[in-house]
DNA sequence: ATTATATTTAACTATATAGTTGAATATACA
DNA sequence: TGTATATTCAACTATATAGTTAAATATAAT
C-alpha cells in the first residue's frame, strides 16, 4: 500500500520541478483557462502542454471542467498546501534548533565573563 | 543564461520529489549527519545514498564539511526558504482570489434580500 | 607497511520524462 | 452533411533518473 501521503507529495514535488508547468500554476492562479489559452505563450507543441497539464493533474493541482470541446482548468490548491506544510515543518524544525544553538552560545558568552 | 532562479527551483522541487531524498532532509534537520549514518536505515547501496545525497546539494539543500575520511552533512535552509516562498505567493494570491469571489457572492446575496 | 574504514567514481541497466509529429475523437458551426 | 476547432492519444526519440556492482581514493589505525 506504499504510503499514498508520501506518493501524493513525490507527485506534487515532481510536478513544480519543471518551469513550464510552474507558469501554467501561474496563469491559473490569476485566472481558470482553457487548455489552448495555457499553451498560447509557449514555444512548444499543444500536445506537450496537454501532458504538463496531465502532471499538474495527476498531483491534484488542476481541477479540469469539460465544456462542451473547450477544457477549463482551475488550480487546486490542497495540494500546494499539502507541498507548503512540508516544507514549514522542516523550516520550522531547523530555525527551533538554530535558535537553540544561538541560546547555548549565548549561554557560552555569558560564563566567559 | 536561461534565468538562474527558474534553474534553482527546478532543482530544488526536484531534490524534494523522492521519498529517500525528504527522509534524508528529515534526518538532517534533527542533527547533521555522516554519509553512512545518513545510509544506514535504508534498504539501498551507499554509493545511491551517495548520489541522492549529490542531489540535495545541487539544489543547496546540503552543505558538507570533510573531516578527514568522514564527510558531515548539514541541512540548508535557504532552499528550502526558497521553495517555500514560491509556494506561498501562489496560495495567497490564491486565497485572495478566493476571498474576493466570496465577498462578490455576499454582495449578491445582499441585494437579492 | 598493511589493513580497515568512509566515501566517490565508473560502467551498466531499467524506467521515466519531455518533447515531437500525425492520427483520432468529440463538439460546434454553416 | 461537411468542415473547422479543441483536445487527446499513440508511436517514437533523446535524455535523465534511480538503482546496481566493482573498482578507485583517501584517511585512520595497528
Amino acid at each position: 500500500m506504499v504510503n499514498q501521503n508520501e506518493e501524493n507529495l513525490n507527485e506534487i514535488f515532481h510536478a513544480l520541478a519543471n518551469e513550464t508547468r510552474r507558469d501554467i500554476v501561474r496563469m491559473m492562479a490569476l485566472n481558470e483557462r482553457t487548455v489552448s489559452e495555457l499553451a498560447e505563450p509557449f514555444d512548444m507543441s499543444l500536445a506537450a502542454i496537454s501532458k504538463h497539464i496531465k502532471v499538474l493533474e495527476k498531483a491534484n493541482l488542476v481541477e479540469r471542467i469539460i465544456n462542451g470541446r473547450t477544457h477549463i482548468c482551475r488550480l487546486k490548491t490542497e495540494s500546494l498546501s499539502q507541498a507548503t506544510e512540508w516544507l514549514n515543518f522542516y523550516e520550522k524544525f531547523w530555525s527551533k534548533r538554530f535558535d537553540l544553538l544561538e541560546s547555548e552560545l549565548m549561554k557560552a558568552k555569558r560564563k566567559e565573563n
